[in-house]
DNA sequence: CTGTTTTTGGTCAAAGATGGTCAAAGCCAT
DNA sequence: ATGGCTTTGACCATCTTTGACCAAAAACAG
């Protein structure tokens, strides 16, 4: 088997074991499977990214550590992936607010939060001098990320009925 | 556990018993933690700052004493205001991170809105194939542009009243 | 009072502890 | 052979801890 199959299933054996949230040590993984410390982030960059439904928080340091958190996909959840898909790499400032009201009028999110999510992607937020096209690509990587965060919240309250 | 860790939660623990202000002794303190006493002022350089809501007296010689003061403030559009000036031109993620950490804690922002605005102007979702410097620059471009949001919210929700 | 000593706290740079990136090399199925 | 995964290693970035040296305020001696 290959190695990254087998640090694959030992994190997610753990997961399993632990509600769907862990906290690794990277090296000591590493260690604990010799090989290369990069491998872990490999393996975590390969199958462990968002669209698998996972999200990594980490910090380096005396005392790092790296945590994997578990997102649920079903069905109440289509909605956000569909939009996250429309996203793609690039979306213009109109197309963005647009994607944002449907988050309001679906009840996704709030007033507030609509709001915010659109000075955050506002072409005045994103006032660099670089071409219309770039914009655009930022632009969506700011939506995107802020829609995965609606998701995790979904998820995070799925969890607590 | 983090040493430092631990010294910030005995610290906050201490501050909420005593009503938002305490005093201590430096080298007492780290003679209890069994640290260097320059432990503290790192402690206190990172987690005790304006940035988190902090203010800190001291004085040397006999008798001498740290003391930590929680910033108060009379009303949502202050803090918004003083936060917008230390966001300035250009902010880093761990600072904005703090920033925006304070939002929620005085209840300007919901738990919800904090996580859009930190996912808003995470490296992850300003990823550029450009300096760190400018980053920062556009970080600050787009959490102003929420924060401004807020102070918008803000002022409508006076006007209610 | 004044100068000196003692008691505190402050700074800063180095060392230590982790995790991250990226490109090159390796491996494998087509 | 070729193209795409895997694996590794050198080098980088960030956070923590410590210690030597500095500065200020109080205590003390004359």
């Amino acid at each position: 088997m290959r190695l990254s199959d087998a640090i694959e299933q030992f994190i997610k054996t753990m997961m399993v074991e632990d509600d769907h949230q862990i906290e690794l040590k990277r090296n000591e993984l590493a260690e604990y499977f010799r090989c290369a410390p990069s491998q872990i982030n490999y393996v975590l960059a390969t199958r462990f990214t968002p669209e698998h439904g996972y999200v990594i928080e980490s910090r380096r340091g005396g005392g790092g550590y790296i945590r994997i958190l578990r997102i649920e996909h079903d069905n109440s959840r289509q909605v956000l992936y569909r939009l996250l898909e429309h996203i793609g790499d690039s979306i213009d400032e109109r197309s963005a607010a647009n994607l944002i009201q449907q988050l309001f009028e679906r009840k996704i999110a709030t007033r507030t939060e609509a709001l915010l999510m659109r000075s955050a992607v506002s072409s005045q937020a994103i006032s660099l001098p670089v071409t219309a096209e770039m914009k655009n690509a930022l632009r969506a990587k700011i939506l995107k990320s802020m829609v995965l965060q609606l998701v995790q919240k979904t998820t995070d309250e799925e969890g607590q009925k």
